[in-house]
RNA sequence: CGGGAAGUAGCGAAGCAUGGUAUCGCGCCCGGUUCGGGACCGGGAGAUCGCGGGUUCAAAUCCCGCCUUCCCGACCA
């Protein structure tokens, strides 16, 4: 076998990303086994390789949504169909979306049931049972949960029928606790989205027609894609009393009047593990952060013809430490050859590889070949944990600074609507511009360039100037870009 | 949901025009030689040709319907 150049990619069976993002992604999904298409439509199967992912990214949000006082419920699949349409504005946005049920025990039931779509209905109506008294409040649950959405298109993770995600729903005293626990929820979004999955990410408020149907104000967070286009992470929504009106969710408040408490809604889906494939993933496959990757570290032992004799008890011992550092590790023993296993645990992301054979065994070392740089390196026995760690930290902050750069690198602020439309047909990603606020500029835009308002920046800040589109007043400066 | 393409063994393909019961590569299983970047030799298993109907003595092949996937557009986490 010849050597081939530094950097070329082993594996065959993954379409380059240059040569089709689309494909790439699909490839790479479907060879790193994270899912695999189910003979429903749009209906995916999360295999565990997949599944162990979103577990990571569960445990590491669930820890920091109970951290900050909410609990976890669970609320029924099925919703009476009169419930869902409760709220005007909510049913108008998901009805062209809802899965019915209609029989049941062999009969025809008498109301149809939906598969809810997301839960604000069935989990409002309860709400209205339970708080009484603004002593109940603020009422602070979360549900993991599936929901179900009928989707034209779709794509493993990014846009499946059914979808595993998590759902916070909280109830408020004021107006201003609903928008602080709004506002909570979006930055512990973001703190988790960067710090478990490396993923940067811009955090602001959704247009009118972006946001949540029912909602007052919708705010998200959005990264950007490894081909330039826009992914929304990640929702949080204050509802107002929207919900509160219609599933008439009232309390006694501390003046004796009854009124409606104030509600919030958020949720992320399975939808960043599709985030994190395209944001870090190269022409070898899946690069997976350390935090979130189902194992940390491969060990892969290299001998001759006794190797097992030789030197898997070695790697077993190695296996062994690190795994009692606290550390998740697989050593491969098939019998393959070390070079069919290196690309086959690059395909599937793991941050660290560990070779040991006997030379390392002489010197009293091990290789080292991290995902991120391909870099090898031989690290000592003697505080080997201590070294991984570093490593394995190193690589979770390097694909976090590398995903910065290209966000930074592929956002541009835009001066006029011509160089607006240029830079939105040229380079993918960001554009910044000056917006006035209005839907019928934004929809013009969107006409015009297919990008959409990603967001508008926390800040609030109003530029000087004109929109970029139109000669009215900016009111805000709004992020553009093409989304998927 | 419109426009286009596709579905044959786990994966990738050939066969289809001109109907006669399926071929190749990789992978898989067994044995052996190998092993520091996808090894080699020998033997072997594996396919209701996406599903349902139709035409025919005979259908992967022709006809009709449906399902699923992919790409491009309109809607969405």
């Amino acid at each position: 076998m010849a050597k081939k150049p530094e950097g070329e990619s082993f594996v065959t069976e993954i379409t380059p990303r240059s040569h089709d993002f689309s494909r790439w992604y699909l490839d790479v999904v479907r060879r790193a086994e994270l899912a695999d298409y189910s003979p429903v439509k749009g209906c995916m199967v999360i295999r565990p390789y997949g599944y162990a992912i979103w577990e990571l990214i569960q445990q590491a949000l669930d820890k920091r949504i109970k951290a900050t006082g909410h609990v976890n419920a669970y609320f029924p699949l099925f919703i009476p169909e009169g419930l869902l349409m409760k709220e005007a504005e909510h049913v108008e946005g998901f009805a062209p979306q809802v899965a019915y049920v209609t029989h049941g025990g062999g009969e025809e039931l008498e109301e149809k049931l939906i598969v809810r779509p997301t839960s604000e209905a069935i989990i409002g109506t309860m709400y209205a049972k339970w708080i009484q008294s603004w002593r109940d409040l603020p009422v602070l649950i979360n549900q993991w949960a599936n929901v179900v959405r009928w989707e034209k298109v779709t794509r493993p993770f990014l846009r499946t029928t059914e979808f595993l995600w998590q759902e916070g729903h909280t109830a408020h005293e004021t107006e201003a606790e609903a928008e602080e626990e709004t506002l909570k929820i979006l930055d512990l979004y973001k703190e988790t989205v960067e710090t478990e999955l490396a993923m940067p990410v811009i955090a602001g408020r959704k247009s009118e027609s972006e946001k949540f149907a029912g909602a007052l104000r919708t705010y998200s967070i959005e990264a950007l894609m490894g081909d330039g286009r826009a992914l929304q992470a990640g929702t949080s929504h204050n509802l107002g009393q929207n919900f509160a009106k219609a599933f008439d969710i009232t309390f006694q408040a501390r003046d004796k009047s009854v009124q409606h408490v104030w509600g919030t809604s958020w949720g992320v889906t399975t939808r960043l593990i599709g985030a994190a494939i395209m944001v870090h993933g190269d022409d070898s496959g899946l690069v997976l952060p350390p935090r979130v990757a189902p194992f940390q570290i491969v060990i892969v032992p290299i001998g001759r013809d006794n190797w097992r004799e030789t030197v898997l008890p070695r790697a077993k011992q190695i296996q062994d430490t690190l795994v009692a550092a606290g550390f998740r590790v697989t050593l491969d023993e098939r019998d393959e050859r070390p070079g069919w296993k290196f690309s086959e645990w690059e395909m599937r992301g793991v941050p660290l590889r560990i070779e040991i054979g006997p030379k390392d065994i002489e010197k009293f070392q091990v290789l080292t070949a991290r995902r991120d740089t391909r870099e090898k390196a031989g690290v000592p026995m003697d505080g080997l944990a201590a070294r991984v760690r570093e490593i394995l930290d190193d690589i979770q902050r390097n694909l976090f600074e590398r995903a910065v750069t290209f966000r930074d690198e592929h956002t541009q602020r835009a001066a006029s609507y011509d160089q607006f439309k240029d830079l939105l047909e040229g380079r993918p990603g960001f554009v910044i511009a000056p917006w006035c606020g209005s839907a019928a500029c934004e929809a013009h835009i969107k006409t015009d360039t297919q990008a959409t308002i990603r967001n508008i920046p926390m800040s609030g800040a109003v530029p000087a100037g004109t929109c970029i589109r139109c000669d009215s007043p900016a009111q805000s400066e709004a992020w553009f870009a093409k989304a998927y």
